[in-house]
DNA sequence: ATTAGCTGTTGATAAATATCACCAAATCAT
DNA sequence: ATGATTTGGTGATATTTATCAACAGCTAAT
């Protein structure tokens, strides 16, 4: 059926009944191409879960730079984190990367679900577990790693990236600028 | 009373029995002076809360550098994170910086505590959170920002770390080598 | 169809950071 | 107390990456 039910049936013992109320809690949410769903500044409100497309959570440095805190891909969730748990204004935007199919759920929705639904936070629990795990490794790439060696590892583990996704986003992501990807790419 | 059940007091409702049954899991966990804790290749079988020094949870590059991934601070409590989840085995390795007050709790606990008490489980996804929100400040700071704007980041948020800590563990964390944190230092 | 803007490259050069070698001071183990 | 090890610092140089500029091919809007 839905995409987001199929995930909490694969990792939840949800019972059919509970899992059909928590996913009338998704609600579709139409966006353009490009549109920015979250601006700086703003609260996260919601997060999102992408069926289709990329999501960019960016923010912009001192002197205008742009730079890809995260991409949450197909099947995935995600949002302006720090902004979302502490309901305060967000230092990242979130953008569609072309056209995207986007379900949201609300902070308080997510909140009540947790409270009344105890399986449900553990699965909200092992989502943020496994995001937290993510951001360990792009650390550790980040802190012992030259920029070669991080643009193979995404290429090697992310390879649909390069094929989905401009190059200046794969840039902004790896934290150089797109000349430099470009240079990598070219060597051998 | 004990630092981890006034932790508990501040951060939920539980009942003093609760927060008496919990902190008893709470095993008290002897170190020596610069101990290695967890070894690479091991699995990390423990969450460590910290009464005193800091923990250093550390990689090695493909060319035998060293690098920190995160410091556990006093009050804070951390692990391998990803083999601690998977339980499965670790890439990184915790060693005490020092002489270090340790308390640790195992898997087996934590999960059997977050089944049974839904509070103990809202208060550790909340640890979890503020850790991830961390790591994302670190991965935004690293792709955003140059060494020298990352260390006086790093001076002005935790000043502590440069006094208590010795200059090459703090390099390892900033992801540079010892002699550029030291030329950052007498940079004006 | 045409123009304007976006995307990916490349070159020349500058800036940031690492590497290697060495030294002095502090700290530790015996 | 002493010898050994660790720690912090500096210089010379190499390497990596950013910056700025220019350009060709593509894309999208009018």
């Amino acid at each position: 059926m839905s995409l987001p039910a199929d995930i909490l049936r694969k990792n939840t013992t949800l019972s059919e009944k509970k899992i059909k109320m928590i996913v009338a809690l998704y609600k579709p949410f139409k966006t353009r191409r490009n549109q920015e769903i979250v601006s700086r500044g703003e609260v996260a409100r919601h997060i999102y879960f992408v069926v289709k497309g990329y999501l960019r959570v960016g923010v912009t440095n001192s002197v205008g730079h742009q730079f890809t805190r995260f991409l949450i891909e197909e099947g995935m969730v995600g949002t302006a984190f720090p902004s979302f748990v502490s309901q305060k204004p967000s230092t990242a935007s979130i953008r569609c990367v072309g056209q995207c199919e986007v379900l949201r759920l609300s902070y308080q929705d997510l909140n009540l679900l947790c409270k009344k639904v105890p399986e449900f936070e553990t699965y909200y629990r092992g989502l943020i577990e496994q995001a937290y795990i993510q951001a360990i490794h792009r650390i550790e790439s980040l802190i012992s790693m030259s920029a070669y060696e991080r643009y193979r590892l995404l290429l090697k583990e992310k390879p649909k990236l390069f094929q989905q996704l401009p190059a200046n986003v794969i840039a902004e992501y790896l934290g150089i600028t797109k000349e430099t990807l470009s240079r990598l790419k070219s060597r051998k």
